[in-house]
DNA sequence: TGATGTGAAGCGGTTCACAGCC
DNA sequence: GGCTGTGAACCGCTTCACATCA
């Protein structure tokens, strides 16, 4: 199917996978638009990316393109959701039943994705055994069996910074691999464990920041620029 | 009060203003806890950064220390409040009265850091003239005059993909410099226009990644890591 | 003495530019 | 001819190490 796959050992950067995050979403669109081949220039030019890195981040699994000719969007996409994992399913453990939580179990993203989850967690008493969206609200202190029940791979962390850390050593210690958290607080965790903290507050403050700026004077340039998230790339792009 | 504030001209960073923020919630632990100095040595140790990053993030705004003793947490607890522009109130929009959104209105984080969602918008004619907490939800349609009504600073858009770049323009055409974006979807915006994207799609699919990766043969290494989340650091700390 | 503030070194990611191949 | 894959240059962020100062 593909020629090389995880050939190379050498340790891939998360900036680069979480691009091929991006990627997959633009060969998804251009697959449903009908698209069947694609060059990393086109790819560049239309979602503003730098071609050279689209190609730098493909031949670190493998040579996806051929030469003089491009990409063939399907086949890349495919490639793209299986090196992310993305052709499996994986069971999520939410842990706090709050606003922010009851919304993520209806996140759309989630199923999209292959994410499902299958478990809510509280320590209120008052939540314990009410629904949410169909999942009855299990107690905490009961996450490690019910966790291994349920084969749960990722534990989303939807509880106030005062609990995360706690929560997260027993997510922690059920053996729970992969971890989001929303709590706005450093948490230390043992490096086996991988974990995405979901920074609402930072991001605030960053544009606390900005609109704390004098306006820049950039006269009239009206440059677009792409709206990558924090995380795709180490130095902001001057252009 | 402070010695020097935003003396030098020479561009800050992201990536340190996003550590700012960090700063910031500790010292405000610290605060609290009834510590009254600290050292960049102390601060690195407790919370795992680099004491030397510590400096000069803090000097790019001035000298805040004093030499052989470290740093007042309160008074640099408010410089940094200061800097980062949260002693000022932010009026927010949110664009999406969906579960997400309606999830964020009630977002306690908001709130603390003195950004008030004061106006709701949605295109649904279902919703529009529906109530979310208190606030009654407008039509799309009227975001601009609305916003300039309310003196609106910063947009929060929280629709499906599909419709977000629209979004975008509309709130863009309305003068609002600072916008937050849910939509995991690339965006292009005028370049005067600061844009956080907080893109949880990526964010799972980078913990997809990791589960598809062969369990790394640490041996028994038990290294704790900080949970920075994705933004703080260009470069992946080894330890 | 002890900790700040900072020049310089180190390091990793991005971009350039082109050899190699279809 | 056109585009991929990639070594090398480049660039910016992090870290070190120390002069400086209370």
């Amino acid at each position: 199917m593909f020629k090389a796959m995880a050939m190379k050992v050498e340790k891939v950067s998360e900036l680069t996978t979480n691009r091929l995050s991006l990627y997959l979403r633009c060969l998804e669109g251009l697959a449903e638009a009908g698209r069947l081949t694609i060059s990393s220039d086109d790819l560049a030019r239309e979602f503003h990316f730098n071609s050279a890195q689209i190609r730098k981040d493909l031949a670190y699994f493998g040579e996806f393109g051929v030469r003089g000719k491009g990409y063939e969007v399907e086949t890349l996409r495919d490639n793209l959701r299986s090196i992310l994992g993305l052709d499996k399913c994986h069971k999520v453990a939410l842990i706090g039943a709050g606003n922010l939580g009851s919304a993520l179990v209806d996140y759309y993203g989630f199923h999209q994705r292959n994410f499902h989850i299958t478990a809510v967690f509280d320590s209120d008493p008052d939540k314990i055994g009410q629904r949410v969206k169909n999942i009855e609200i299990s107690d905490m202190k009961n996450f490690s069996s019910v966790a291994k029940r349920d084969n749960i791979e990722v534990a989303v962390i939807a509880v106030p910074g005062t609990a995360a850390q706690s929560v997260l050593e027993i997510v922690s210690a059920a053996g729970i691999k992969a971890v989001m958290n929303f709590a706005p607080v450093p948490l230390k965790v043992s490096s086996d464990v991988k974990l995405n903290t979901v920074d609402l507050t930072t991001s605030l403050e960053s544009l606390s920041y900005f609109l704390a700026q004098p306006p820049r004077t950039n006269g009239s340039e009206t440059l677009l620029k792409s709206a990558r998230a924090q995380g795709f790339t180490a130095v902001k792009n001057k252009r």
